[in-house]
DNA sequence: AAAAAAC
């Protein structure tokens, strides 16, 4: 291929040049310069118009270097780059627009409004086969047919402002000992007892602490699950589990004390609660039996003392955490030693760290002296339960590993496959990724979860619920025989239970000491209102500085809301699940970066996900189970800052209201509120929490 | 009943 005469500078798209993105390519332009479409900037391409791949002499200045933050920006702005599903065949008329390059990034696509004459199906083949001659594996670039044109996927600056910031969740400074999780068991009001955070009601041989290891076994009667489980469950004696024979000597008795699981527990608020007008599902399980950490006890731990190695250290040390938070130091020990764990964190208190230190570790120990050959299968599994999840475990876990040499990759769907595969061809490690597309690659044979010998439950509970449980559940059977379990959640309670049988040999429970209510830095209030009042409070309560985050109860709400604010002169973004994934990621992106301050979320957003500052929750619609409650407004007040949450109900739900933050055991006032009232501006305008 | 999670 002659190496054309043209200057260097037509070689490139110009994704950098300020002027990307604003012009608007016709068919036209695209047939004169066809470059834009296959984004084969260095091909030739033929001297005249009249030829297809003729490519016009411009004056592009040469594409420069990208900067480290640009690469490092890049994996995940690939997955930004995504658009809806591919259908190439049924709608193969705009597949030009989708061709990205093969860094992966978009190409000058066509805009919607110039489809003009079509390509026509020859074209179009030829194009597709071209670019694939061209690129090879490059069909990574998978055209995704969007719902809209292509312009949406070139805002890489908010995008990639966003993924740098890496394992925010983990670095804030935290006031160990003060505060942490509310608590999450209604029937714990029926065992107050506490004393120095440990349940009286604890059978002595729950008595474990982080050095659990360490302890005597005691006398155990191994009978119990493996008899209540039905036919279901493999039949499995933790005597006969091959891979952790090596623990069964050093480890307690299995909990035999939780014949009752899944069942709710008869506590007062069933009685009081009439079935028929009582919230649909708003089960409270049986507390988990915990070891409950003492924050002052481990304050003087350091990472390296868990048994963690030194890049780790290090890196978590870059990632702002020097010290371990108690859920860290609680757990980081029981893992390391090959345990599985059921672990009680309130979220931004470190439990992605928690739980990904130690994994890493294991992996790396696991490996050790082993080269890590191509196409190796991973070793360790995390699921979450959305893909924005995903995407910032991932985001904690990979500098992590990377810096010991392992590799992470996302598997979650709406977006592309091809990269993921790639990854996955190539071998990696660690997967982090939400239970959908995960089966997808397997049932494919692109995934093989034989080699897993540690799987991750983020958000167990959530995963244990109605739609994910039985995913989970199959996704963790093709897990290396005795895998080591890990179950973490903000809100652990009996509702794991059914994998708990299945999954998890005398697991390890842990949570921190003086969770409560009480301690939390978040002002909880309720205002009454009139239906029709709802828009006009809703956007004084929004019409604000701070970063604000409105939960609905559906995506159509959440979506109309948007609107509404934007309406009212307040840059508001929406995230739920009727988005396309560049769309999610991109909003999300917007409250982070502080873009726009206003997020209206389903409860897409309730779990998990951590946005610096958010200083003001509003539930627009209660939600319906306490734990939703707890998780939404865990959006709010993390690392010991203050936060406000306002749930509107109306009159009808308030007694609803008032039973759901009993059973969350939050106290909040009551307040009717009106348009113009004072009291919105005061919950609006407030940053911190008088008294 | 809704939300999430694959294509």
């Amino acid at each position: 291929m002659p190496k054309n005469k043209k200057p260097a500078g037509g070689r490139a798209p110009k994704n950098f040049d300020p002027r990307y993105g604003q012009k608007k390519s016709s068919y036209q332009d695209r047939k004169r310069r066809p470059d834009a479409a296959y984004g084969a900037g260095d091909k030739p391409g033929s001297r005249s118009p009249k030829h297809r791949g003729y490519r016009a002499e411009t004056d592009e200045p040469a594409k420069r270097r990208w900067t480290a933050q640009e690469r490092a920006g890049r994996d995940e702005a690939r997955g930004i780059r995504t658009h809806a599903p591919r259908d190439r065949d049924a709608r193969p008329a705009r597949d030009e627009r989708r061709f990205a390059d093969d860094r992966g990034r978009p190409t000058a696509g066509a805009s919607r409004s110039h489809d003009g004459p079509r390509g026509g199906w020859r074209d179009r083949a030829e194009a597709t086969e071209r670019r694939d001659d061209a690129r090879g594996p490059a069909r990574s670039g998978r055209p995704a047919r969007g719902d809209r044109p292509a312009r949406d996927d070139r805002r890489f600056d908010g995008d990639r402002r966003y993924t740098d910031r890496p394992a925010r969740d983990d670095r804030r400074p935290t006031d160990r000992a003060a505060r942490d999780d509310r608590r999450f068991d209604g029937d714990r009001r029926q065992n107050p007892t506490r004393t120095g955070g440990r349940y009286q009601e604890r059978p002595a041989r729950e008595d474990r602490r982080f050095d659990g290891g360490s302890r005597q076994k005691p006398a155990r009667d191994g009978r119990g699950y493996d008899d209540r489980r039905g036919s279901e469950r493999p039949t499995r004696r933790y005597d006969d589990r091959p891979v952790r024979d090596d623990r069964a000597g050093s480890r307690p008795e299995r909990r035999t004390d939780d014949r009752r699981a899944g069942r709710p527990n008869r506590s007062d608020w069933t009685a009081r609660t009439a079935p028929a007008q009582q919230d649909r599902v708003d089960v409270v399980h049986d507390r988990l039996r915990a070891d409950a950490v003492q924050a002052q006890d481990v304050a003087d731990t350091t990472f390296a003392d868990l048994g963690l190695g030194d890049n780790i250290v290090r890196t978590l040390d870059d990632l702002g955490a020097q010290r371990p938070f108690p859920i860290q130091a609680s757990t980081i020990p029981v893992i390391l030693d090959g345990r599985d764990v059921l672990a009680r964190g309130r979220t931004g208190s470190g439990k992605t760290i928690a739980f990904g230190a130690p994994l890493v570790e294991a992996v790396l120990r696991s490996q050790a002296g082993q080269r890590r050959e191509f196409g190796r299968s991973p070793k360790a599994l995390i699921l979450a339960p959305t893909r924005e999840l995903a995407l910032q475990i991932d985001r904690t876990i990979q500098p992590i590993a990377r810096s010991v040499g392992l590799f992470t990759t996302q598997i979650y769907g709406g977006v592309p496959q091809a990269r993921q595969v790639g990854a996955l061809k190539k071998g990696v490690d660690i997967i982090i990724g939400t239970p959908g597309r995960i089966e997808d690659l397997v049932e494919q044979r692109k995934l093989d979860l034989s080699e897993v010998r540690i799987a991750v439950l983020d958000e167990a509970d959530h995963m244990c619920e109605l739609g994910f449980l039985e995913p989970v559940q199959r996704i963790l059977r093709l897990t290396g025989e005795g895998s080591q379990k890990l179950l973490f959640s903000a809100t652990l309670d009996r509702e794991v239970a059914s994998l708990v049988d299945e999954f998890l040999v005398e697991p390890a429970v842990h949570e921190v000491a003086g969770e409560d209510q009480a301690s939390s830095t978040i002002d909880h209030r309720v205002l009454v209102i009139d239906h029709r009042d709802k828009p006009e409070i809703l956007a004084s309560l929004v019409d604000r500085e701070g970063k604000t985050l409105v939960f609905t109860r559906t995506r159509a709400y959440a979506e109309m809301l948007a609107e509404q604010f934007e309406d009212a002169g307040i840059h508001a973004v929406a995230l739920h699940g009727d988005l396309n994934q560049a769309k999610r990621t991109r909003n999300l992106a917007r409250l982070t970066s502080g873009r726009v301050s206003v997020l209206v979320a389903t409860d897409v957003a309730a779990r998990g996900i951590h946005v610096d500052d958010i200083d003001l929750v509003v539930q627009a619609d209660p939600p319906d189970e306490f734990k939703t409650y707890l998780h939404r407004s865990g959006r709010t007040g993390r690392a010991g800052r203050a936060g406000t949450v306002v749930s509107l109900v109306t009159r009808q739900r308030r007694r609803r209201m008032a039973e759901l933050l009993d059973r969350a055991e939050i106290d909040a006032p009551f307040e009717e509120a009106r348009p113009g009232d004072d009291l919105l501006e005061e919950l609006s305008g407030r940053q911190v929490v008088p008294v």
